[in-house]
DNA sequence: ACCTGAACACCGTTCAAGT
DNA sequence: ACCTGAACACCGTTCAAGT
């Protein structure tokens, strides 16, 4: 197609379909996943040496953000949809619903999603960014017409979600409580929490009646 | 002090206190760490050789769980405490704030606690076993109590702390969102949410709007 | 009885050597 | 330019050999 100089076109096709065959490799390892397949492993299975991998992928965040990277952008997308729902707190709590399923997809991710960080150096680059994006979009645009509490930024929202992610790909570890469906009855308290204003009894927070605090010294002996 | 033959009670004691030091060194690494710790480096810190460790501890959740043990006996001693007290989900919300903070005090409980198994081959056995009881005694008389919603059962509560305490604990490394005060947040979000009734727009849970789902495919690409 | 540490099969990661 | 795979420093776990 392009004016590229012909002697270097097959090296670069070779390499290309070298890179598609380790995320396909991974993508068939890590779906549904119970367990962590190591990168030597998905070089073996992808056909290729381990170091052909590290130099696609100088490390597993990597890997996992460009597995994920056209599911993310098309879930985002749709997501602008949301934008435009009647009621802001009900499609608040659809994307939540849906980020879950998408992150607790492959092994890993959920993690990788819970340390990203800004300059990219660490965790879901790319990805990282747009679901960031789309979900202050969606937080504020629920707490501008007061349906859900101000006292929530979308770091916290982000990090909730990968850890029920984390739970759900957990789960499917034996022996673990199997089920998505504890899964789904948290994220159901979570969007009735969400759209009541913060409990004006904080007292309840830390002490709740006549236990004696004093008996026991907080958890934390170092510190 | 017990009839014990006289030759054999140096060996035991010298044993005991073996197990007692790889203990207090395994609970100095794993305290606030933001890292694993690997049972060889425990095992040197403590002063003994690699096979002891595995001699006293088959497994590492064999070792958390006797880490925490005393601790967790001490927390739900005092949980039976917050029975009596009068307003029962101010009580159970308490609890699960207080169990979240015990659990992630040392790096990897959380994973243990999600994985214990009824018959203690796998994860915390016996502090799994009492925070299991504790939890469902507070839940079930908050859910008499008629204040906490009944589509919510012991196990996905546990869960949920397991998550929450994943969450902190994996917080204490850098890059990720620092705040131990997200978590606060998200449980007092849970704690306001727990206290309504199943919201009654069940529509509401999986589509909002006016999105097309029809356009992207499910985010499982086998099965 | 109890302890030791070499040995084994892994892991992520690097890098000299090849084409 | 790109790929390979031996090499390195680890990991959890086992087990023959010691006292």
């Amino acid at each position: 197609m392009t004016d590229v100089a012909a002697e270097d076109r097959p090296m670069r096709s070779h390499a290309r379909r070298n890179r598609e065959r380790i995320i396909d490799a991974a993508r068939e390892a890590l779906v549904g996943s119970a367990t962590d397949t190591s990168l030597n492993e998905i070089a073996r299975r992808a056909g290729v040496g381990i170091g052909t991998l590290f130099r696609h992928f100088p490390s597993r965040d990597a890997l996992l953000d460009e597995l994920i990277r056209d599911h993310t952008t098309a879930l985002c997308a749709e997501a602008m949809l949301l934008l435009e729902s009647p009621d802001p707190a009900a499609a608040l709590a659809c994307w939540l619903r849906r980020l879950v399923s998408h992150v607790a997809t492959y092994r890993g991710v959920s993690t990788s999603l819970l340390h990203r960080s800004p300059d990219g150096r660490t965790g879901l680059y790319r990805s990282g960014r747009v679901i960031d994006e789309v979900t202050r979009s969606l937080l504020v645009r629920a707490q501008r017409a007061g349906q859900v509490r101000d006292d929530l930024d979308v770091t916290a929202l982000i990090s909730l979600v990968s850890a029920l992610s984390w739970l759900r790909e957990s789960c499917r570890q034996e022996p673990a409580p199997d089920d998505t469906e504890h899964v789904d009855v948290i994220l159901s308290v979570l969007a009735d929490g969400l759209r009541a204003a913060p409990s004006d009894q904080p007292d309840a927070r830390d002490r709740a009646g006549t236990a004696d605090q004093g008996t026991i010294s907080p958890p934390h002996p170092i510190g």
